[in-house]
DNA sequence: TCAAAAGTGTTGGCATTACACCCATGC
DNA sequence: GCATGGGTGTAATGCCAACACTTTTGA
């Protein structure tokens, strides 16, 4: 039987894995840590759920606080609490990441913190689990936008095909036929061609579209329709 | 900026969503809860993280003193912490879903709880958000299994086909063509027939098999093989 | 012999793949 | 005019749903 007790002595935070797309990779924002212990090391941003606050809540909180943005894409993540993970207080971290898009926000970021976007493949090593929060998190970003299409959540409000083709290879670290990848995002029905052409990145230039919210909604709202095809594949 | 701050008043919990099997239904295991507040009403088994375990540690905890099992397939799923989510405390839970084979251990449920196994769809209400827990248990159960093969761990050592197609039609909640999905799974080199049959079931009998380990272990590892489809149906 | 469940054969259609080819443009 | 990336056409492939049909057996 168990009973009730007060003051485990137990802390709990969050930790917010911040992903970025800037048009043609996948990111991460870390920050420079300006306390102690293990100040000046660099690791994901983080903070103490608040007696009167959501774990959500507290994550949207972190987020703001750095980058300032709020009505950001975040889900939960994992849970991390081994007993020994930080090595003075016991602390059990909740993880969330968020989806946000670099370009249109890359001048925001808050002067209090020492925050740097690094490549996903490439960024420093990291204090405590904060590796493994990242693994965990793209894992479940991966495992996410196989079924919904979640990763328009990181792209700004008109984007060109090739760019998104180039968020898929970034976030499954593969190589897809662009070709194929286009016709198959064009007849899902979830974009709308615009007019106005990008010219920045190739000389014919690639239409921009927009995201058909109608459908994307529908898309993502559709908890109950996947079917197990067991990734036969290899 | 943040500090540590020792005495959060937060107490940190974990509660289980056990998934069972009986070979034709899909079940849940709930509690008559013996202690306050809400004594008397069904409740998920749960417990509070201790000082020196993780939360990991602690699910299993909790599922052994119920079941006696250990070595069970668990999970981590989310984590419930509205503020106000139990009357008394600040509690905040780690939920974790667990898979197992009802016929198989139908009588080492603990005598010191009042425990009883549901079907899926009509279970009684339950306290505070337990019932908003199994919800999202099932949607991670629905996602996990449609990416991996993890339903065999609801299955004893040796089951047939049919059985595997209701677990599949209990999870989802469909109906299959039991011809096509027969053949699929044969194709898949999961399971291996047995010579023995199952004649409770049927007249004619349904072939035993037992699962491939090899081929399972190696399709529940590849974390990084899957593509975006997005649903498209409907 | 009939009903009921297990399982096989066969089909057409649809989605995915691979790749040839055309398009628009800046240099 | 030619290299470059964007994009369309098209044929081959493979998978999958649909369903007719066979098998096995208990009652």
């Amino acid at each position: 039987m168990e009973y009730y007790k007060k003051d485990s002595g137990i802390l709990l935070a969050v930790d917010c894995i911040i992903f970025g797309f800037n048009g043609e990779s996948l990111e991460v924002l870390l920050i420079k840590r300006d306390f102690e212990p293990e100040r000046n090391k660099w690791s994901l941003m983080g903070g103490f759920v608040q007696p009167n606050e959501s774990p959500e809540e507290s994550a949207s909180r972190v987020l703001k606080k750095l980058t300032g943005l709020e009505n950001v894409y975040m889900e939960q993540c994992s849970v991390f609490g081994e007993p020994k993970r930080e090595p003075n207080d016991r602390v059990i971290s909740i993880c969330y990441f968020a989806l946000i898009d670099t370009q249109q926000y890359k001048h925001i970021l808050s002067d209090d913190y020492e925050a740097k976007w690094f490549p996903l493949q490439q960024h420093p090593t990291l204090i405590f689990d904060h590796e493994q929060m990242i693994a965990s998190a793209q894992h479940r970003l991966r495992m996410k936008a196989a079924l919904y299409p979640i990763l328009f959540e990181l792209l700004p409000e008109k984007f060109t095909i090739p760019q998104i083709a180039a968020l898929y290879e970034g976030v499954y670290n593969i190589e897809l036929d662009k070709r194929n990848f286009s016709r198959k995002l064009l007849s899902s029905g979830l974009i709308i061609k615009l007019q106005e052409k990008d010219k920045e990145n190739s000389k014919k230039g690639a239409f921009y579209f927009k995201l058909n919210t109608a459908i994307y909604k529908e898309k993502i709202m559709s908890f109950l329709r996947y079917l197990p095809s067991w990734g036969l594949e290899t």
